[in-house]
DNA sequence: CGCTTTTGACCTGCGC
DNA sequence: GCGCAGGTCAAAAGCG
């Protein structure tokens, strides 16, 4: 796969496993700024200079975190836990779409949530990225309003709950929609081969990402 | 043989 | 109450 996917797929659940909130969302420029890709993953650096990251290849609809509270940032930065599906519905990017309106209703209405969530979409030729983590397809559904299936995956290490849904764009299909909710308990098996081999040429990370591709 | 994918059925919540 | 849509289940098939 496109070695630029398998590292804007990475950075996502990483932040969920390392619960580092992320202020803000709405653009990828707000997402980043929150934390600095490179000081995330120095590795990734030189992908991110290159524009390779940037906001043209992927943005980040939500960035949500239950137990992140800014008061001031942009509209998702203090989502109050929601309370229903139907509140979910308003603010969860689904077959009606990511649009800024939807977020904005949703910031209007203070709407809250309870579920760690992030959303976002990537150009990507394949339908799923390599994040790091394995997981495994339970379920596919044609979504309403869009030519394209929604696809279910759930992370396969035992008592892990975290779940992702793919998607592909309705208004534009070369982008892959993926929304990630839950926490990983675990460390991906990519993170933890990222810190040995690192470890190994004298450079020590505790954040990593997946197992560099061969090629 | 074990794990993953596929896919139709089922469940649940919401709007009318 | 009913229909619709989204989400999940689970059995069967596929694959390495």
């Amino acid at each position: 796969m496109h070695m630029a996917l398998a590292l804007a797929a990475d950075l996502l659940p990483a932040m969920a496993y390392r619960h580092e909130p992320c202020n803000g969302g709405g653009s990828a420029s707000s997402f980043f700024g929150s934390r600095p890709a490179a000081a995330l993953f120095p590795s990734s650096s030189a992908a991110f200079g290159t524009g390779l990251l940037g906001p043209a290849h992927l943005d980040v609809f939500e960035c949500l975190s239950s137990d992140e509270r800014v008061p001031g940032a942009a509209a998702f930065a203090t989502p109050p836990p929601l309370r229903t599906a139907a509140e979910r519905v308003a603010v969860v990017p689904d077959a009606e779409g990511y649009s800024g309106h939807a977020r904005s209703v949703a910031a209007e209405e203070g709407l809250r949530r309870t579920t760690d969530r992030v959303a976002f979409r990537v150009r990507s030729d394949e339908e799923v990225l390599d994040d790091g983590y394995k997981w495994r397809k339970y379920g596919k559904k044609s979504v309403k309003n869009s030519p394209n299936p929604r696809n279910y995956y759930r992370c396969s290490t035992e008592s892990c709950n975290v779940k992702k849904r793919v998607e592909r764009d309705k208004d534009d299909p070369s982008y892959v929609v993926t929304m990630y909710e839950g926490v990983h308990n675990h460390v991906s098996p990519g993170t933890i081969y990222y810190a040995a081999q690192d470890a190994a040429s004298g450079r020590f990370f505790v954040a990593g990402m997946h197992q560099p591709l061969g090629h």
